[in-house]
DNA sequence: ATTGACAATGCAACCGGTTGCACCTATAAT
DNA sequence: ATTATAGGTGCAACCGGTTGCATTGTCAAT
């Protein structure tokens, strides 16, 4: 490979000079330009990115830390739609990801750490604001750029950046639109309960039912930690309720949802017609469960793509004033949410059917 | 951050030492080793990446470069498998991936030569192996160590190293289980028609339909470029063809499968009763449509896992010998498919709901 | 003709590690 | 006592760019 001194030779300039060539950060004769263009060319010189990140400190990627062994993390849209966000805004800064497997929450620091520490990123993009591991006071203390996609603890709110969906209104709008179609007993299943979007949500669902003045039965609280089986078993335990059996659910996302129409059809339950069930993400799959999902649509995508911009921004313009951002979400109604059936016209239907 | 040259100071030895230290090259005492050691840890001192990329020329990195203006690639189960057990492998080997967005196959190629000439990564996975663009050609010219995710032109066959799923077999399955099902006419819905992957699997699918003696109708090839809408619109274009109409279509992934559905159902052909469907993948989607699919499992997380093996392999220890992995594919049949009904059946079901 | 300003380029130190070679010392072999 | 051997460490050049400063040349203003 060609370096920055072959080229110099040929075109009979100072090394330097070459590299003010391809810097393009001073001024160079237009005679001496073309002279080291051509020798340039004619050797397939392309500055080398290591010695020029070695020299100014500046990778031009963005480093991001996947828990590459939680399989769920892959079946899930969250992932694949956020990746094409970050490579659309990554490659129109001309930049690059670097992506680390790990293995657990624990190690996505120890990972993070040893990507910034080792200079391989000018910044991160995170995906995990959970409560039990504090990574965000432990990005804050490694004095990194770094943007969040998801929700900050509290007491960040306003020192980090971050980009998240708007979980509040999409809960919000989810339920609402249960309790529109008449329900009263509306479950909530979440993801992992020691997230936060899983306790936003939360709350938001709390806070529709007491507006509407509806009670929460506790037992209508569950987590389905973002997989199939997760759902699938929060109804299992949500059921011999008698009376206080939900008569919908609402799931956070749509791989809960499936595992909840497969618990319902296990029991005999039809959707929607004896219970109603939601997600959220609007996966692609989401379209094609029998029935097709009513979900909330949430720009995942968007969302990678406003975490790049936002974080290139604060490393180019050493903007450090942190800035965040919450992306609508829309609720998509399909075929698994229907009007609630009062408990005699459903003891009228068993006894028609029976 | 500490340099090597504030731990060697601290510790009282030479920078070299430290180097020796951490990198474990050299025979270091126990005694200055401890003191190496403790200095670098009080200075938090953790080797910089690039200085280390710089000098040993090597970078422990991985690229990838991945069209993300295509959006269907992001709804298919290929590119999240693909990359968990790409992940996986470089986890396990301490390497990272480095990925570049781009707009197009030529791009693609631009992108690679990039990242490989500014010696930012020290090999590439590729996953596009077309009949328009000859990539391969190009990445030998470059003198990279790399991995194609598919299928060689018949020339480098033997030249380079590659992973594959055995596509032959697959569709081999597939049709047989079609034929099996006293299916005669049987529909091929490729992918894009400049691809080896959906060459090949034309290919097996000719094969088989010779050696079962039957003979194929040149309107029953269409291609569907592995989207959704591709699939629907392949159906279309098949329509009206008489008593020469297909019984079963065969897909190229689970995506177009699900376009065939759509399509069949627009038409009021029942499936499996009136046609039968199958697809390719076994993406998670698969299993929820209605019916669901009859596919053939491809593993995509172990072929990208295997892909980085080897190109770790031939990175660490120059071993140039290329070598190749075709891996097995599994038929899973669901409800998608069933037997064929002969054509006075057919007429006197339907003379029965009318 | 003199001075000042600025454009164009060279020089050399620097980014933060690595590594071949030389040197020193302690131990083992003769 | 002498020499060979090997372990442990220092020295300095090197990886391939960048950049502050110095120098030279050119042209306009005085």
């Amino acid at each position: 490979m060609a370096t920055i001194r072959d080229v110099a030779r040929k075109a009979d300039v100072h090394p330097s000079t070459v590299s003010r060539v391809f810097s393009g950060k001073a001024s160079i004769s237009t005679a001496t330009r073309r002279r080291v263009l051509d020798a340039a060319d004619s050797l397939g010189f392309q500055p080398n990115a290591i010695a020029v990140s070695l020299s100014t400190q500046k990778t031009k990627t963005i480093g991001m830390v996947v828990p590459h062994v939680f399989e769920g993390f892959f079946d899930d849209s969250f992932f694949p739609q956020l990746m094409r966000g970050m490579l659309d805004a990554a490659y129109q800064h001309e930049f690059r990801l670097i992506i680390s497997g790990c293995q657990g929450h624990q190690d996505e620091i120890s990972q993070i750490r040893q990507i910034m520490q080792s200079s391989q990123a000018d910044g991160i993009v995170v995906m995990s604001s959970r409560l039990d591991v504090d990574t965000i006071e432990r990005l804050l203390e490694l004095d990194t750029p770094f943007v969040l996609v998801g929700h900050p603890p509290k007491k960040q709110f306003e020192a980090i950046s971050w980009v998240d969906a708007d979980n509040r209104l999409a809960t919000r709008q989810a339920i609402e639109h249960l309790i529109s179609l008449g329900h009263r007993k509306i479950a909530y299943v979440g993801g992992d309960p020691k997230t936060f979007t899983t306790r936003e949500r939360q709350l938001a669902y709390e806070d529709v039912m007491n507006a509407a003045g509806l009670k929460i039965n506790p037992k209508w609280i569950d987590y389905g930690y973002f997989d199939e089986p997760g759902g699938y078993t929060a109804v299992q335990r949500m059921k011999g309720l008698g009376s206080e059996n939900p008569t919908a659910f609402y799931a956070a996302n749509d791989l809960m949802a499936v595992g909840i129409l497969r618990a319902a059809s296990e029991l005999g339950l039809r959707v929607p017609e004896d219970i109603s069930v939601m997600g959220t993400n609007n996966s692609y799959l989401s379209q094609h469960t029998t029935p097709p999902l009513t979900t909330i649509q949430v720009p995942y995508a968007e969302i990678g793509k406003k975490a790049v911009d936002l974080l290139i921004t604060q490393i180019t313009h050493q903007d450090k004033a942190p800035s965040n951002y919450l992306e609508d979400c829309q609720l998509v109604v399909r075929a698994s949410t229907g009007p609630v059936v009062q408990a005699h016209t459903r003891a009228q239907s068993e006894r028609a059917q029976a």
